[in-house]
RNA sequence: UCCCGAAUAGCUCAGCCGGUUAGAGCAUCUGACUGUUAAUCAGAGGGUCGCUGGUUCGAGCCCAGCUUCGGGAGCCA
């Protein structure tokens, strides 16, 4: 087999020493230097881990060691030999470096020191580089690595849904535009509205905000499929758990009932969790122990559990499932309703749970993932399947500590009439959705699906407190800088 | 979008009741020391106190507006 480039740091780390030559190729964390020997610690992102990397003074001019500083780029060749040292089994013992770029220390920001997040957030383009940033991205690629295979290996298609769509049937919330005309001589209709038969898809088109429907029309062909890519949301949500820009995995399942529905949702998430447990400990641990050192500064009764057991804990207990109405007599009857410690109280059957009544069931009350199932169809979407009494439909959302709606999903309504009452009764114009509703007309089956926020998933494995961490290039309200 | 809070050195922050030349830790640089582990010790450099306007003899500090950031809420995944 032919070599594939270099070797990384990860699989040197790994090998036994044998004085063999190797040539290592990474980014200086730090530079120490003493009077027996030069230092320099150095990553590439395969790993978490450094390589040492040990020159003699006086073996290199002091004009190239100067180049040697945080930040900077090396190509280093040497000796693989078993360390002197404590703290690390191998190094390697330096003949010769390439500077590759350097990374002037008054200006690059980097430096051997904590950093915040918020500032961080503001150097994105550079915190890939540091050690809680490439834990992350490792971890998110681990995950979604893990739900490619999970779907394959349980008989799902990868469906591509579109991008750019003409409909927001869904309602899932504000769209941004997609078009090609020219903002500053926009064509009038002889009514002088805008005139999108001249736009590029001869419509109104927007990025989509979820690939449910077309994912239903996989779903009526292919039988199970899943959707997995970027999803967009106009909304001027600033929270720690929303995007602008985000990954959703959508599975859609024919001859799937709202049990089976709960049944995936619960294995799947325990799958991939269970995946980054056994893929990403180096990476899970350092997360583990960055978390600890804030908590530090939380009283006892705020700490979490470290990052390791809640992970474990998650996998090993089932979640708990009950329904709305039962959530709500749980909440009639809750010390924070009796106390008057609810924003807003449970005033009864039909409210719309607010996130402190969620957090109350999950963090408090249950003290584990829970799923709520059968809410009142006036506060959900439309394509829900009516339950028989016609008050409610068949709907799960489960619900994490920490970070509430992980996933919200349903079993959907296949019945065509009932559904076109409810596109009806919702205002959604039935002829910009004909193709969803034709599925219902040929063929029709009973199936669900639901949408799991990737992020959400990475945050809740990496313990991080805002979504915007989880992503290399988080988009929100009034920034899109990288 | 609403509520609350914040903005002072490259970073994290302190700055009293409005009063002389705005401080600390870390980082950086220099020196010392050391098979070191985000080394340690000593010294040095580094500031338009977010922006605009106002009050005042005098504003980092008080007031107004704006901008950005953080936390919470709503919308949701």
């Amino acid at each position: 087999m032919n070599k594939m480039g270099p070797l990384q740091i990860k699989d040197i780390l790994q090998t036994a020493p044998e004085n063999q030559s190797v040539v290592v190729k990474g980014w200086v964390r730090t530079k120490r230097e003493s009077k027996n020997a030069i230092f320099i610690a150095l990553n590439d992102g395969s790993t978490i881990n450094n390589i040492q990397a040990v020159a003699e003074p006086g073996q290199f001019s002091a004009e190239l060691l100067l180049t040697v500083t945080t930040g900077s780029c090396l190509k280093v060749t040497g000796q693989l030999v078993a360390s002197q040292g404590a703290g690390q089994t191998v190094e390697v013992k330096i003949t010769d470096i390439e500077v590759y770029g350097t990374a002037d220390p008054e200006q690059y920001p980097l430096q051997p020191k904590k950093h915040s997040l918020e500032f961080l957030r503001e150097i994105a383009h550079l915190r890939p580089r540091t050690n809680t940033f490439s834990a992350i991205l490792r971890i998110r690629h681990a995950l979604a690595f893990a739900v490619h295979q999970y779907f394959n290996e349980k008989g799902f298609f990868y469906l591509h849904t579109p991008v750019i769509t003409a409909s927001d049937a869904e309602g899932a919330g504000e769209m941004f535009r997609v078009t090609t005309l020219d903002l500053n001589n926009l064509p009038r209709t002889e009514e002088g509205a805008i005139n999108f038969k001249e736009d590029f898809f001869g419509r109104e088109a927007n990025l989509t905000v979820s690939g449910q429907l077309e994912g239903e029309l996989g779903a009526m062909a292919l039988s199970k499929i899943y959707t997995f890519g970027p999803t967009f949301r106009a909304e001027n949500s600033n929270t720690t758990r929303h995007l602008a820009e985000f990954w959703m995995i959508e599975p859609e399942m024919a001859f799937f009932e709202l049990e089976d529905n709960m049944d995936l949702a619960e294995d799947f998430v325990k799958k991939v969790i269970t995946y980054a447990l056994e893929n990403c400990k180096d990476d899970l641990n350092f997360l583990q122990n960055r978390l600890a050192e804030e908590e530090k500064n939380k009283p006892q009764n705020e700490r979490y559990l470290p990052l390791l057991e809640k992970l474990a804990f998650v996998v090993d207990n089932p979640f708990e499932r009950l329904t709305y109405t039962q959530a709500i007599e749980i909440l009639l009857k809750s010390k924070p309703q009796k106390e008057g410690k609810f924003q807003f109280p449970v005033t009864g059957w039909g409210i719309d749970l607010s996130s402190e009544h969620e957090r109350y069931l999950v963090e408090k009350h249950f003290k584990k993932p829970v799923i709520l199932t059968n809410y009142p169809r006036e506060i959900k979407s439309f394509y829900m399947k009516l339950d028989e009494d016609g008050k409610t439909v068949r709907a799960m959302d489960v619900l994490f500590p920490g970070i509430g709606e992980i996933i919200g999903g349903s079993q959907r309504e296949e019945d065509y009439e009932k559904l076109l009452g409810r596109v009806h009764e919702v205002g959604i114009d039935p002829e910009n959705v004909w193709w969803y509703l034709e599925t219902r007309k040929f063929g029709t089956a009973p199936h669900s699906g639901f949408g799991l926020g990737f992020e959400r998933l990475v945050q809740f494995v990496t313990g991080m407190g805002n979504i915007r961490d989880v992503i290399p290039f988080p988009r929100y309200p009034k920034s899109a800088e990288f």
